[in-house]
DNA sequence: ATGGGGGCCTGCCGGC
DNA sequence: TGCCGGCAGGCCCCCA
């Protein structure tokens, strides 16, 4: 899925189509994703003027004129399709719900957002604004990566005494928020930590470089409008526009890119994810 | 508390 | 327009 930059990017895509406008219709298409959809979802999204979208972690947050929230995960293969530009009243012309068409708002502006989830690891949720930040898939999150809580002494206390690798310490939500399998490869390479270092065991100054690695990592991404995979698409639809290019992930057998280094990347297995790695640029 | 593994789903790719 | 196994960006839950 989409990680953070990509959610960024999707959500910077909808806002322009969504922002103070009026869900006309809502068709929700199954009983639920991940978890079952709240109940008459469809009915409480109807007529609803949406007053703004908003990003926490990987979730999409798109507060209600009801004082009502949708949350919106995109899971592994979620994507937000958006069809039919708002140019006005005439114009109405969608394509037919395709497989894997789970829910589809017709805006009032004529724009059709398509939530469509192959694998179906996606989430939508519905709760009060007020207090949306209890919600239990928030609740427990770190902070935002590119926020002020999260600085050099947060990750040094917090790390301190873990025993997991730092790979599995980056990929924990509740240590800091919104970074996937690929950013955080990315990032141990370009601080030249080795993933199966133990995380208490790093010295401080290696664990205070890794946030404003981090924060690099991620802006060029969102700057880049979020790396692209193969399924991975747009809010506008497009595929494949931008084309990040990663410097370890998924480059197994290929020659490091640091320059001077002669090591090959590797690919080893970590709580069950892959973690592509420089055994020789990274210690 | 912390850490590891299983499971959720479908699609794609490489090897046979 | 072959079949099968392995793998995939996430994350909750259960177990030790």
């Amino acid at each position: 899925m989409p990680e953070l930059p990509e959610v960024e990017t999707v959500m910077r895509g909808l806002a322009p189509v969504m922002t103070d406008q009026v869900i006309a219709k809502a068709d929700v298409r199954r009983d639920g994703l991940r978890w079952p959809f709240p109940s008459d979802m469809a009915a409480r999204l109807t007529g609803q003027r949406v007053l703004g979208l908003r990003r926490r972690s990987k979730y999409i947050l798109a507060d209600l004129s009801s004082g009502e929230t949708l949350l919106l995960h995109l899971g592994m293969s979620g994507r937000m399709l958006v069809s039919g530009a708002p140019l006005g009243v005439f114009h109405h012309s969608h394509p037919a719900p395709a497989k894997h068409d789970h829910v589809v708002l017709d805006m009032a502006n004529g724009a059709r957002i398509t939530f469509n989830d192959a694998r179906r690891f996606g989430a939508m949720d519905l709760m009060q604004t007020a207090g949306a930040d209890a919600h239990a898939l928030l609740a427990a999150l770190g902070p935002e990566p590119l926020g002020n809580a999260f600085d050099e002494d947060y990750l040094v206390a917090r790390l301190a005494g873990r025993g997991t690798p730092i790979k599995t310490a980056l990929l924990d939500q509740h240590v800091v928020a919104g970074l996937g399998n690929i950013y955080v490869c990315e990032v141990l390479f370009r601080a030249r930590i080795a993933p199966a270092r133990r995380a208490g065991d790093l010295p401080q100054p290696a664990v205070r470089s890794l946030v404003p690695v981090i924060r690099a990592v991620l802006a060029e991404a969102i700057a880049a409008g979020g790396s692209s995979l193969r399924d991975y698409r747009q809010a506008d639809g497009e595929l494949g526009y931008f084309q990040h290019s990663f410097h370890v992930y998924d480059r197994a057998g290929q020659a490091c890119v640091t320059p001077g280094c002669t090591g090959v990347i590797e690919r080893l297995v970590q709580a069950g994810r892959s973690s592509f790695h420089c055994p020789q640029c990274q210690q």
